[in-house]
DNA sequence: ATGAAAGCGCTAACAT
DNA sequence: ATGTTAGCGCTTTCAT
């Protein structure tokens, strides 16, 4: 690998002058002396070293990112567009970490993110504790945060992005409003994080508009491998609910891992959906079109959370206490595909059409 | 940030003992010193600067990790057990590209890894030329290619971990034929890569032994956006199939996403499974067991890959030329689940048993 | 318009 | 046992 000494030494000028070029600063020089340095940066096939570059001026085009889990398809498509985008817009690169949401490994991933010289985080977490956030901005971090609110009045300079948890709830829950369903039920996990409690207010608000009954299934802790297995919660749930005497007619569930999971488990327990109980998820995995039958699902902006993410994280002074930004991302869709049918109560003269399933894939605006 | 020169400052002794204390040569010292400098590390919240360091040594605790998209949950698992076996066992970190199996992508990706300092690489890749790695280690890289065999006679320098394809194929054939499949096809993707050829292989010399009909299907070319919808050219296959008067009875998927989305279109397109045509794929995601009917795969050993691929391109030296190596993970594992059902011809007797759907989760081992 | 030189924070000879 | 010092490759005043 060549050094800009070479260069220089090659174009027989200055390393100053060189580093001028690569910096842009042709204005300084005859036309001629930046021809030979961009001969002798062709000759030489010279790349500046980022390193020596950064230890400088103390930037580097990186950008943390935090998630609880890479295998979880959800986050996997978060990341690739943040990813994506961070490159293609920014040439920025991403250091991705996996934390199993937990504080240790959070905190070990931030130091290390120091260590390197990376100033622009995005987390994706769900630990209720921020602290740790807060000092990064301390020592000079511009974080982002997905999937929660900014806590109010906090001057941590923390910026946060998300959706609209209890829209997408609450349209979820009126889907099944519309199909009669009035025995509820919302499926979660154990723990309880702001966007999970965003959900089931917004599913509560909605069952409560119609009088309708709500009720809120945990369906226990996760497993100590974060989210990957999120859907045998569901599974086990799934189960438990199908042996119920008077069980829910229809489900929301917090995600739609969850909502596979719970088809799966209701399934194992004999029940069939749409026909005895119609499951709802949340996120708009390409996964929940593959599911049988297909999953309806609120579908989230991720794309265009992934890009504001990107675009705050790069835009924000490193370091700069600010006040704590929030952009809610609000209009939802609902994909209504085949996992929602009429409340059992009313499903009779519905049942004759049952067999022609083909796949109906309207997008409603919320 | 406080640097080297604060805590010697702060110890009373010189940089150079500081650093001995960072690099473990605390013997040359005398237990006080040692004492001192740790205290001040402590009272000052010391973390050596990583960039600096690597200025110097010309090595950094970082590998690259090239995939065509993380929004695939195959390679979102493959990076996770990466990124976490690097983490805990090395204390190295991970920067992820998405490369979208375009050349352009990845050269530039190495382009950056090179100018970050980076010099170990992990690639998942099927581009079918391996020049620019070769590139890359000639440039001082260490670098190990997934899914892949060693050109022959190639001294690129290059490691090669890759599951036994042929293998993964067979088993999964032989299970069609124990069931008396006689017709069978195997669902790939439009183009070659080696990884699929090996899977055609296994495919065909199962198929031949017994004397069955082997056809491959190609369900046509990826959309741009890689792999994430490699299950939409399932589906389209599926359709198909559906569709002919001759069809198979029994289809091996190249892979996981590819069968259920092959389960989706052939269910479209009014056939099921395991019915009708029984379905078997490979990979063993944990996605196969929310399917509808759980879905026969033959599991990789994606951890102890992810582990080995760690392993190689940490231990290797960068840059060295050496022979390129090859390990080849070969006992792969059946999981049976309900996609796969007595051949058509046969199936009269067995049809009075349906509907007692149960999840059966055998093991058996290859 | 171009060059000389002082570091950025750290490591590792090479002193003492 | 501990200290001094010369860089790693680059950017950026400050000179010329």
């Amino acid at each position: 690998m060549s050094t800009i000494q070479d260069v220089a030494r090659h174009a027989a000028v200055s390393v100053s002058t060189v580093s001028n070029v690569l910096n842009g600063r042709t204005d300084r020089m005859r036309g001629d002396t930046l021809a030979r340095v961009q001969a002798a940066i062709a000759a030489l096939q010279f790349r500046p070293n980022n390193l020596a570059r950064r230890l400088k001026t103390g930037h580097t085009p990186l950008i943390g990112l935090l998630v609880p889990s890479i295998a979880n398809p959800m986050y996997g498509y978060i990341a690739r567009e943040i990813e994506t985008h961070a490159q293609e817009r920014h040439g920025y690169r991403v250091l991705t970490g996996n934390t199993y949401r937990d504080k240790v490994k959070e905190d070990a991933f931030f130091q290390d993110l120091l260590a390197h010289g990376v100033r622009r985080v995005i987390v994706i977490s769900s630990l209720a504790d921020e602290g740790h956030f807060e000092m990064a901005v301390r020592r000079g971090m511009a974080v982002v945060s997905y999937d929660r609110r900014a806590t109010p009045g906090s001057k941590t300079g923390v910026d946060h992005i998300t959706p609209d948890n209890f829209e997408a709830a609450r349209l979820a829950t009126e889907h099944l409003i519309a199909h009669g369903h009035t025995r509820l039920a919302f499926a979660t996990v154990a723990g309880m994080t702001m966007s999970r409690s965003a959900k089931i207010a917004g599913f509560q608000a909605a069952a409560e508009r119609v009088g309708a009954q709500g009720r809120v299934l945990d369906g226990g802790p996760l497993h100590e491998y974060g989210d990957s297995v999120i859907s045998e919660v569901g599974r086990a749930l799934g189960l438990r609910i199908a042996g119920q005497a008077r069980r829910p007619t229809g489900i929301v569930a917090v995600n739609d891992l969850m909502a596979l999971g719970l088809m799966a488990g209701l399934r194992e327990g004999g029940l069939q959906v749409p026909r005895d109980v119609s499951v709802v998820g949340m996120d708009g995995l390409h996964l929940s079109s593959l599911s049988n039958p297909g999953l309806t699902t609120v579908q989230l902006p991720i794309p265009e959370m992934a890009r504001a993410m990107v675009e705050s994280v790069i835009s924000r002074e490193p370091g700069a206490g600010a006040a704590a930004s929030e952009r809610v991302f609000t209009p939802t869709l609902l994909i209504e595909r085949e996992s929602v049918g009429p409340a059992p109560a009313t499903a009779a003269k519905a049942a004759a059409g049952r067999g022609a399933r083909q796949t109906k894939q309207t997008r409603i605006r919320a």
